[in-house]
DNA sequence: AATGCTACCTGCAGGC
DNA sequence: TGCCTGCAGGTAGCAT
């Protein structure tokens, strides 16, 4: 699942490889990938753009393309992008790519035989592909169709992010910004965390391990925190953060880098999908339980469950 | 205004 | 072996 760390990665690669490159034609393979505007004026308007410079912006990944326009792509769940060297695109249905790449794999990218990956299982679930004019060719791919690919004018982007709250590396994801977002929620932590308005780029992995950093259970109602107990949770998130861009983003079961390969910050993971295992602090079992339709984990001893203590008194 | 629930999708694990 | 059920999770949009 990529989240920002896996998201700030892709865009690292995508800006030292394709800056420069000029778009020759788009295709889409599934048209609700495409989230604005129509796919026929889509195709027409991308055609001929040179990008250039690709940034990141929450879980966003925006390529700025001539003539004043950017491209914004989401991945959600099992989005990825993979990079055809030139030679493989031209005039080859994506049948025929697939063929190739499949009866002359090894050449083409360093992969590692262990992981199993199959690039024909990308290729089946390519949605939208760039063909650039040197011949290399970008695939957006992804298997649940959930993410979408966007081509907007500069003056829409705030439009296009749709009321995005301040990264989490820039002075606005200030402590003081943070703790007025929790003010007054009686929302639990966890899925204030995942709220986007509040912080950009956190998603499930990273809400668990900040939590886990700042030792708060997940349900802790987000009222009931404390100054302190904030100020660790802001340092936790960008923490983690920091730490997954390091590791070049978790790789759990979707995601992949550009060539394809997995990143290893999964090997750092604290509580994310370690139910069952002892905490590397403590060594109690980490536990997992559902909140708000979506799975957390947690230490239940470093992250104490909250009692009647967390409910604010009626004279506060 | 804040919160809750579901649709969107498909692969895969688990149960029988 | 094969079918069926449920789960995974980011976000928009709708309901409360």
């Amino acid at each position: 699942m990529p989240e920002l760390p896996e998201v700030e990665y892709t865009a690292r690669q995508l800006r030292a490889s394709v800056v420069g490159a000029t778009i020759r034609e788009a295709l889409v393979f599934w048209e609700r990938t495409i989230s604005h505007p129509a796919v026929p004026d889509f195709l027409a308007e991308v055609a001929g753009r040179r990008i250039e410079g690709v940034r990141r912006r929450g879980k966003f990944l925006l390529m700025d393309l001539s003539g004043d326009l950017f491209l914004s792509i989401h991945r959600r769940m099992t989005g990825n992008f993979l990079l055809l060297p030139a030679g493989w695109s031209l005039d080859m249905s994506l049948k025929d790519l697939d063929a190739a790449l499949w009866s002359t794999k090894g050449p083409l990218f360093t992969f590692d035989p262990a992981s199993g990956l199959s690039y024909s299982h990308e290729l089946r679930y390519c949605r939208v592909c760039f063909i650039f004019e040197d011949g290399r060719c970008l695939l957006f791919t992804d298997p649940r169709k959930f993410g979408k690919v966007g081509l907007w004018g500069r003056a829409l982007e705030q439009e296009a992010l749709h009321g995005l709250g301040p990264e989490p590396f820039s002075e606005d994801f200030s402590l003081a910004h943070f703790t007025a977002a929790l003010s007054g929620r009686r929302t639990n932590i966890k899925q204030l965390l995942l709220d986007q308005t509040v912080v950009a780029g956190v998603g499930n992995i990273y809400a668990d391990e900040a939590l886990f950093y700042a030792s708060l259970h997940p349900t802790r109602r987000a009222d009931s925190l404390s100054d302190a107990e904030i100020a660790l949770l802001h340092k936790g998130i960008v923490e983690v953060l920091t730490r997954g861009i390091e590791h070049g983003g978790t790789s759990f079961n979707d995601y992949r880098d550009l060539w394809g390969e997995a990143g290893e910050n999964f090997n750092h993971v604290h509580v994310y999908h370690q139910d069952g295992k002892p905490c590397s602090r403590c060594g109690t079992l980490i536990e997992r339980m559902v909140i708000g339709q979506r799975s957390a984990h947690f230490c239940p001893h470093c992250q104490p469950a909250p009692l009647l203590a967390t409910i604010p008194l009626a004279s506060e």
